[in-house]
Order: structure tokens, then C-alpha cells, then sequence
DNA sequence: GTATTTCCTACTAAATCTATAGGGTAATAA
DNA sequence: TTATTACCCTATAGATTTAGTAGGAAATAC
């Protein structure tokens, strides 16, 4: 499952980008526009301005603004910051590898073969979409 | 995460379809040779008997086995009953669909496009693989 | 200086996961 | 008949994750 967290990151993160001018926005209109709890929007706001994605403003007129252009954001970076990993097991984790310590020998491990080929799947939908991908079209 | 259940599932089930014969083995041979906590591993081959994938006998020489051919069990019903749903999100699932209660219009959601590509990348890669693809070679 | 808004820490309530423990019942082989 | 083994149920419990909530500090515009 996708985590609220994660959701409501992509969609913040989509609100701003649809957005003409990069001018700060609020976490209130944020939160309000896409019915988030304001609070819990805060705190994910928060790390993905410490992750590089977002900047900040205090104070009056101040707000969340993207620091980069939204086809330069791959979802592969986005997701790894809120999600977490995108392999399904750490022994198939490209930035993330752990050894199961279950499996005397993972070459010879059956999950291991077959989440490989779903790592690989997920990291190609996610390599090949970025931020401007997502921006709802106006219709 | 994949889930434990999961895991051990897919390594009871490639366990059995690795045998020659398809005679009933007993939890407590699969436990052990796959490292499986016995009891949790009980629980799963039930499930995996409720739905179709396994056959048992009680009664000394039981145990379990495969009912079909490994390449007629498909990854996708495997991961539907250890698992759950392949979609990340019940808006885009095709067997658990749900409607969000935070969009109101799913058509121009963000995520719900993400998550279809996800899905049918994962789908892509269940579908086109069997518990007979899993068996490792022996070398 | 005052109002506004982000920043930051800590806390919590609920759910889920991963079992463990223990019981008894039913079927089967020998 | 006896031993074996799956079947099925309940209860418990620790760990982790999720989805927030609370409240104050710090920066900024005016």
C-alpha cells in the first residue's frame, strides 16, 4: 500500500507545480485544496525541503515554492524520500541492501529472482516520469 | 515491504514444485529447510489450501502438495492471496477497486495516473511469470 | 513590536505485523 | 489400537508503522 504520506507528498508537490508562478504558497492553501490535514502536511513539507526538493519562506507571504523545474524531479527520487525503497526486499535494493537473514544463499533464492524483475519494473515507470508528468491536464 | 507471509509462501510453494515427486511433504520438513517458524508457516499452507493452490492429507505420511503444474500458477494469483491487491492504491485495483475519500475526481488525480503505470508494470511482471519460473537451477 | 508563517520536537492512538503458546479435533497408516 | 500429522481455534504480546496532534521557537513583513 501507498502510504498517506506519500500521497499527499505527490499531490502537494503536483499543486505546486501546477502552479503558473513560483511565488511561496502556504501550507494552509495546500492543505485546504487537497483536503490534508494541515498538521500532517507540515511535517511532510518539511522533509522534502530538507530532501532538496522544495524551499521555503517565513513569515508574512511566506510558503513552500519548488526549487527545481518539475521535469527535472524524477518520481524515482520522490518516491525514495517518501516511501522509502522502491525494491520490495532489501536484498534487491539498489541504495537500500541488506541481506535477508533468512536466506543462506540469495543467488539461489526464489522471492530474490522475481522481486528483481518487480524492482526493475517499478524503477522504470518511476525513471521515466517526473513531477510534470503528473500535472493534470485542464479540461 | 513484502510481508513475511508472503515470503515464506512463495518459498513453501517453490519448495514443493523443486520435488520430483509430488508425494505430501510435512510443514515441519519445509519449516526447517526453508528456516520458517513452524506455527506461522501452519497458518500460511492453510490459506494456501483454502485457495486452491495446495492439497493435504492428515495422518502419518501427510502433509502437502502441490494440486496444479508449477507453470499454471500464475505470480499474480499467488501474490493476490498472500499479499493482497497488486495496486497500490485501491482506486487503480482491478480486483479491490475503493473509491478515495480525499479526491474528488480521480481523473485528475496525480497519483491515481502514477499508480495505474505502477500497477500495470507489476501486473506485467506477475503475469508473465510462474512458480515454474522460480525453481532455482541446480548448479 | 505585532502578526504571520514556517520550524522543530515530542507525544499518542490505532492498526498491523510477526510471530508464540496452547488447546483440542479429525483423519490416516501401520 | 496407537502413533502420527494435518486441521482449526483462541489468546497474547512485542515491535513497528501510520497518521496524525500539541505547543512553542524562530524568522520575516509590515
Amino acid at each position: 500500500m501507498l502510504s498517506k504520506k506519500t500521497k499527499y507528498g505527490l499531490k502537494a508537490l503536483t499543486f505546486l507545480a501546477s502552479r503558473d508562478r513560483q511565488d511561496p504558497i502556504q501550507i494552509a492553501e495546500i492543505a485546504e485544496s487537497e483536503n490534508i490535514s494541515q498538521k500532517f502536511l507540515e511535517s511532510i513539507l518539511l522533509t522534502l525541503r530538507r530532501n532538496g526538493f522544495l524551499g521555503s519562506k517565513k513569515g508574512k507571504g511566506g510558503g513552500y515554492y519548488l526549487i527545481k523545474e518539475p521535469k527535472d524531479i524524477p518520481m524515482t527520487a520522490v518516491m525514495r524520500v517518501l516511501e522509502g525503497p522502491i525494491a520490495m526486499v532489501p536484498c534487491v535494493s539498489l541504495n537500500f541492501y541488506e541481506k535477508c537473514d533468512d536466506c543462506p544463499d540469495e543467488k539461489q533464492c526464489s522471492v530474490h529472482d522475481l522481486m528483481l524483475k518487480v524492482r526493475d519494473a517499478n524503477l522504470e515507470v518511476y525513471r521515466n516520469t517526473t513531477l510534470a508528468d503528473l500535472i493534470p491536464t485542464k479540461s
